[in-house]
DNA sequence: TCAAAAAGTTAGCCATGGCTAAATTAGTTG
DNA sequence: CAACTAATTTAGCCATGGCTAACTTTTTGA
């Protein structure tokens, strides 16, 4: 059997379970781990709701969970939350290149992320490169928007 | 008191209140009306749920409903309608600009369309305006993507 | 006109994903 | 090491927005 060339990724998972394992990924790099409480507090839901999706995480096999103990992804969980995390800083990056006001960009992006496929996520990136190398076109488009 | 001039729009809808408002305005303008059995099978759900959801929209003022009869959007529920109708075209315009597969528009714009503000609608709006003035730049992009 | 078909409604159910309150476990500290 | 505190878990609830089955109203056509 030759080596696996790719990670399987879940068939498709919910708008929350994307928050959940973005937002526990993003903790375990910043913290080094990622507490019912941590979660909690990050996505400003009550602890007793994080426990029962970390424990639904479980079951799909996106994460390992210990009772009382802890949590780490696993290599499935942890290959999803990448790419949820890429494609939310893809989309961040995006926003922000039109001159988007922070605020604006953080709640339009927390919305959309999870609605957009690979397709358009190739699409965006590819147009986001270009538009960097094209700064009089980003200077109009600013332009236009300060105007309306 | 001086006449208004402008109308004012309920607080905050639901995706699925959107989503409601958009298919009624749409087959008001290619039907003429919009009964409960039409709205089921453009949205795909039961006509139960339809019912429910019609008397709902009555509640809120965006729609004027009869029982057994028709409904008819309010000057809110209009205005809300062309409002989302206008964001939804944006958005696929903006990505049909990017040479996207329409399959892939459809679907996306379906799930993003709800979570886009003012201001990017905006920033948006103005950008396919720019792109649509580079034809090169475009070109440019729709090649890096099939590079991929 | 009147019976069958189509449309609409109601009742009751389900899944998702929140919540609070109360119980339990783990950690800390005098 | 006992007791307090923080963290976690469980139980039970709620809202949203779907569903099916059964019933009612409206429309249609022989």
């Amino acid at each position: 059997m030759p080596a696996p060339t790719s990670i399987r990724l879940p068939a498709r998972s919910s708008a929350a379970v994307e928050d959940y394992l973005e937002r526990i990924l993003e903790l375990i790099n910043t913290k080094g781990y990622a507490r019912v409480v941590d979660i909690a507090q990050s996505l400003k839901i009550s602890q007793a709701s994080v426990t029962n999706m970390v424990q639904r995480l479980d079951a799909e096999g996106l994460l390992k969970y210990e009772k009382y103990r802890g949590l780490a992804l696993t290599t499935a969980g942890e290959a999803l939350a990448r790419n949820i995390t890429r494609r939310h800083q893809l989309l961040t990056d995006f926003l922000k290149l039109l001159g988007l006001d922070d605020d604006v960009i953080y709640h339009d992006v927390e919305g959309m992320e999870h609605h957009i496929s690979p397709p358009t996520v190739r699409a965006i990136e590819a147009l986001t490169e270009q538009l960097q190398r094209h700064p009089a076109l980003l200077v109009k488009v600013r332009k236009d928007i300060d105007e309306n």
